[in-house]
DNA sequence: GCCAACGTTGGC
DNA sequence: GCCAACGTTGGC
């Protein structure tokens, strides 16, 4: 059986909780706190090791792009949503039957410059139905195809 | 199953 | 801090 295609994703974080320097710092990070089932089915259906991650900064100076990572695990529930403690505990989970999965995601590098969101919106016709570019997506986790992986990181060696 | 109320996301 | 978008909750 052939190996199956890599697959990309890009994925939000904000910067003042968790950014691309805490990612390149700590090597590898479970990605916790996804409460949102479509981001979540994302990482338990259909990530796969080795797939490339955009790290995005939302709710920062500069929204957009700022480095690589990859997924760096299978899929694992996400263990806060058994912390009473935890901004993320979920009462309504039972450990038989967790109802949050989440992936480690590791470092690989930080873009030679960060790719805002103003820039990528500048690309519209390229980045034709770039999911983040769509209006109202709040979404954390999004597919990238591999067009769009491509295209994008051609834009880091040009001038913004 | 409908839908209003509510909470969260995230750009600005 | 504002607010549009939109997901979730819960009463009926």
């Amino acid at each position: 059986m052939p190996a199956p295609a890599r697959q990309y994703w890009l994925m939000k974080s904000e910067p003042d909780e968790f950014s691309i320097d805490d990612l390149a710092r700590v090597g590898t990070e479970p990605w916790t706190g996804v409460r949102n089932y479509q981001a979540r089915n994302f990482m338990w259906k259909q990530m796969r090791v080795g797939d490339g991650v955009f790290f995005y900064h939302s709710n920062a100076a500069v929204p957009g792009i700022h480095g690589l990572a990859r997924v760096a695990s299978t899929p694992y529930p996400d263990p806060t949503q058994f912390e009473p403690g935890s901004d993320y505990f979920d009462p309504k989970s039972r450990r038989e039957e967790p109802r949050w999965w989440l992936v480690d995601v590791g470092f690989e590098r930080k873009l030679a410059r960060a790719i805002s969101l103003d820039e990528l919106r500048g690309h519209a016709g390229a980045l034709d139905d770039f999911p983040l570019l769509r209006r109202g997506n709040r979404l954390s986790v999004l597919p990238v195809t591999a067009a769009q992986w491509k295209y994008i990181l051609t834009l880091e060696k040009k001038r913004p």
